[in-house]
DNA sequence: AAACTTGTGGAACACTCGTTCAGGTAGTTG
DNA sequence: CAACTACCTGAACGAGTGTTCCACAAGTTT
């Protein structure tokens, strides 16, 4: 045979084991934000003894990178799915309402990630990725407007979390619409790439 | 006498250490992040003892709100300044081009506080004065529109903190025009009040 | 000048951290 | 079943942390 196909099955275990790390990583910056990581307040979320995670990342940073990459990716399915599924205002409101409540923590951790980038540059791909697959995806006609749009989402993202009460779904559409207001090809366009 | 206007010189030197610590915790800030704070850097940096800190906030996190409160106070002070100075576009352009690039650390410093804000609700307040501060100073006729404009500005603000390159004005112009398009009102509204 | 208050700072404690390392264990191969 | 290999982990080290404590200095009042 060319290539053995039997996999070792302790690389498997050793391929989940180092999935679960990460997923227990991200549970904890949704839970305490990147400070609270540590190898220790990651191994006890991952069940796992304490020098698991630093067998599998050489570095605390790689095990953050790691996470972040990742999550970036999940949330990036996220948004296409959102876009890919038509992108009315109602739904782009709703969409912001539920990432500033129910998935507040992702939200959080999601601009830890951000500001993390700002600070390493390594960083900064992974943090713009969903930046630049809404742009790739929707190619839109006015790039100005839509660069203002994308914008006030984050704003509206960022502001709901430090709001007193989060805003709800019929406080954020009349906002949506009037971004959109002379936009709708954005939708247009994405169903029809 | 009614009242000693006598100061006890002792309080008064206490009282500029004091502000002295916050200066430099903003400092470290700018330059680490927050998570660089401790009292042993923050000390480093202002250069007083180790213990100084300790002795004038009575735990790392009243020193950290302490300096965060100051900071919002103070970009709120730049805020209005820029309102009261006409509000163009190009203005606005310009001052969001400064805050990317040559105030780049005190703008990831300021989201640092959004996003503890967002794990501290004592801290929402301050984090929110800006915002506050600016619908209360520009009492826009239409409040959609406005709330549009300041989440665009936020997300300009932040996506330009994690751009390969800093956007400069004259790329930034173009969008804030659009977001002012039929706004131009606000200018006129904070001249007039 | 004596008594008193307030500010000051070096030493030290208990703790948590990232990381290392040698030994142990599970899976594979002959 | 024995030899081998790759994965795994408990114990431990050194560094850095927040905070406490107490002796001392500086300033004020009587």
């Amino acid at each position: 045979m060319i290539d053995g196909p039997k996999v070792d099955g302790r690389k498997a275990r050793g391929e989940k084991k180092r999935r679960a790390i990460v997923e227990a990583t991200l549970r904890v910056i949704e839970r305490d934000g990147i400070a609270g990581v540590t190898h220790r307040s990651v191994a006890r979320e991952a069940g796992v003894p304490t020098t698991a995670p630093t067998y599998y990342f050489a570095t605390l940073d790689d095990l953050l990178i790691a996470t972040l990459l990742w999550s970036a990716e999940e949330l990036c399915d996220d948004m296409l799915r959102i876009v890919a599924s038509g992108g009315s205002a109602r739904e782009i409101a709703r969409s912001i309402a539920r990432a500033v409540d129910e998935n507040r923590g992702r939200t959080l951790a999601e601009y830890e990630l951000y500001l993390l980038a700002g600070r390493r540059p390594e960083l900064k791909a992974a943090a713009r990725r969903w930046l630049d697959l809404a742009v790739e995806a929707v190619r839109p006609a006015d790039p100005v407007a839509f660069r203002a749009f994308l914008a006030a989402v984050d704003g509206l993202l960022i502001q709901g979390l430090i709001a007193d009460v989060a805003p709800g779904e019929d406080e954020l559409e009349p906002i949506v619409s009037f971004l959109l207001r002379d936009c709708d090809d954005f939708t247009a366009a994405a169903r029809g790439g």
